[in-house]
DNA sequence: GTCTATAAGAAGATAGAC
DNA sequence: GTCTATCTTCTTATAGAC
């Protein structure tokens, strides 16, 4: 890997877990295996450093939700996916979702980093939100409010739905990021929040 | 207010904003009135202010979470008052609690102290998860078995119910403490989702 | 592109007068 | 208890050799 990019892993690394200003320059070229003085050589200052990590970062969010609005109509194919599978097919699509959030290497430090950092500055707040509430939110209620559509589940507010489906995995994210010994603790109970969710809101009346 | 404890206050209220690292003595000493060496007075050093703050939220806190289990057997008296009360004493409760959480002005800073150090510290990140996700959750799954048992609500697995009750609070409790100005929008969000989950746990068969 | 040496400027903390 | 002056250390960034 090339030495530029390697000076972002590094960064985005230390960032997420001590924030911007208690990284020092020479820590990101300790971890590199350089000098400080030659990161000035790939980026103009610590700033820049962060600004490239920020920009990547959001390049490749838009790629990963672009691929799943695949047609541009929000949710509409997962729905269909979804129609026929119900429960199983909710606990999988829930799961993975965590498990990716959680799990996905540079997704998890990013939102650390932001975690730390969104305070002082909107933009990074703005960011936190569209990426781990709004865009969720939306996506999911726009599925929901199809499976409702396509009587498989009540028809009750498709927002609160996706709330109440959504919210649990974004806690339990939050809680994870803190402590990654506590995550076997909580798989079980995310499965059965999924399943609970999905008797409750199930029209067949066979519980 | 004395000097030092309006020290507190103002450096509080700094760190909730940038961080630890990100606010200099001077802008504390600035922020009270006086300056940076006259700090020296009254704390030996800018850790030592930080300390004091933890000790004293510690403590606040501690006094709050007793007051909560007055018999000192969780929830058991709380479940009684809402027994009878049903889905407007839900409301009441869940709409407080988020209320008292958003809006208490040391509450709030705090939090957000918590939130933006909380990788840096494991003792600040136990904090965190023990105020906002360990005491809410086993507080309120103890009174939701309560309403359960009672015959007021379904048996579920009422650590469930609880993720699920609460778990919305908390993060729309996040997303305002980012976008305050949002908090109009979410607040009717809220009281839906408790009033949905009220619908969807009770026992009775009139919806 | 990487290094050593170093400039330039914070920022925490102390000394000592009032 | 508060101030001015100052010390010391740390940190970003540049200069210039290799």
């Amino acid at each position: 890997m090339s030495t530029k990019k390697r000076i972002l892993d590094e960064a985005l690394n230390l960032f997420s877990k001590k924030g911007y200003a208690n990284v020092f320059v020479a820590d990101i070229a300790e971890a590199v295996g350089i000098k400080a003085p030659s990161l000035y050589k790939h980026y103009k200052s610590k700033q820049d450093i962060f600004n490239a990590i920020l920009d990547e970062m959001k390049q490749s969010y838009d790629r990963q939700a672009a691929m799943l609005d695949m047609n541009g109509n929000n949710a509409e194919a997962d729905a269909m996916v979804f129609a026929d599978v119900s429960e199983d097919g909710l606990v999988k699509m829930g799961m993975g979702l965590f498990m990716y959030f959680l799990h996905d290497e540079y997704v998890q430090k990013f939102r650390k980093m932001l975690t730390i950092e969104q305070f002082a500055d909107p933009e990074l707040a703005e960011l936190f939100t569209k990426q781990y509430s709004d865009d969720p939110l939306s996506y999911q209620s726009a599925m929901f409010a199809m499976l409702s559509a396509n009587g498989v589940l009540k028809e009750e507010n498709p927002d609160v739905m996706a709330l109440q489906f959504y919210s649990p995995l974004f806690m339990i994210m939050t809680i994870c990021d803190r402590h990654p010994e506590r995550e076997a603790e909580f798989i079980p109970l995310i499965e059965q929040h999924i399943r609970q969710f999905s008797g409750l809101y199930s029209k067949e009346k066979d519980k």
